[in-house]
DNA sequence: CTTACATCTGAACGCACGTTCAGATACGCT
DNA sequence: AGCGTATCTGAACGTGCGTTCAGATGTAAG
């Protein structure tokens, strides 16, 4: 029955979403062609219809393991008791896990619009509820006094703004490392919200 | 039957960038056909071909145009003594501007990809211009002691980030004012450089 | 050795793409 | 009234698109 060895199928599946992920990365969704990503890999493109229904599924898989993945990460974390330390928790978690994909975090943001209204209601749900967690950290942080934002929500929108904008220039080979940026953000973000 | 209407080429040109800014902003710009700008303007797709050489060059002429009207209209502007008004001249400045042209801000964000190299490097010659009109405030007001950051291109780039974040959420409809949100925002830069 | 089937090829489908261009049209000008 | 030309049409070019599918291939299991 099912091929155990010599089998492709658990090749050729991940394969194929790697050198999507990078190929929609690169050149953007639209400007892709499944024959590009077939001839990455190494197949003719009819072969990549054993393992997504369409081009569109193909993209929609790739984010929502993304976020599923950041979720995971994150729900899976020790929560730090204080409210200070939680925060700055969170912003050294987004910063490391988005640094680590950046690819996937590129296709997140920029083809939110190639997705149809389905699948980008079920993105859009899963990035709300990644942006609630922060909000509710910055929420119980006023209510205790240690923070003072005007606003919850515009805070977490515009502390995720900032953070999220270190996937845009971010180089490994670059003059900082990963932790001296998180302090340098940490210190950032503390200020901004601090009483 | 060719010309139905008298000339059309002041009119013609400004519609068919409008139209294609319009266009790219929604979808796209590898998913929008010069067809579907042309159906939009209301003539056939080889008139486009008047107004400019190709598919690339609209793009970058919107880009470009975008860039020089930012870098225009700070420029223009009284430029206050004190270092922290100055900042928060940026911040204010800032946010009105993107908030007023939502669609090109996505686009010279979002399609810088689909720019050839020699145009990619034009834009990115001036938004490093922008750029550097903020890192002076900050390092000046480091100078002076009234600002207090580890790294002003890291700060520069973040309060970028979480300024332009505001384009991707802002709603007309929604429930703060721009002048709100430009002093919601000011407080969360000021308290982040501080010193 | 044969069979069953997962996997892949290669060709084909209809359609849309960016771009070119000869010719049609209608305006400004004399 | 008639010419010159800016503007636009409509067709065409070659190319590539997403997707389908009958048939080839090669391995695992019997």
């Amino acid at each position: 029955m099912a091929r155990t060895q010599g089998s492709h199928s658990e090749i050729t599946g991940p394969r194929i979403r790697a050198v999507a992920l990078e190929l929609f990365a690169t050149h953007g969704f639209a400007a892709v062609s499944m024959r590009q990503i077939a001839r990455e890999v190494g197949v003719q493109a009819g072969a990549l219809y054993n393992y997504t229904p369409d081009k569109q599924d193909l993209l929609f898989t790739l984010m929502k393991g993304h976020m599923d993945d950041l979720l995971d990460a994150y729900d899976n974390r020790a929560r730090p008791d204080d409210i200070v330390a939680r925060l700055k928790d969170f912003v050294a978690f987004h910063i490391a896990f988005h640094l680590e994909r950046p690819q996937a975090v590129f296709i997140s943001y920029m083809e939110l619009r190639n997705l149809t209204p389905e699948n980008f209601a079920v993105i859009e749900e899963l990035r709300r509820g990644y942006e609630h967690r922060l909000e509710t950290i910055l929420s119980e942080g006023r209510a205790s006094g240690v923070f003072d934002v005007p606003d919850t929500k515009i805070a977490t929108l515009a502390v995720i703004a900032m953070l999220t904008g270190v996937t845009t220039w971010y180089r490994p080979k670059g003059r900082l490392s990963v932790a001296e940026l998180q302090e340098v953000y940490w210190q950032m973000v503390r200020k901004s919200v601090s009483a």
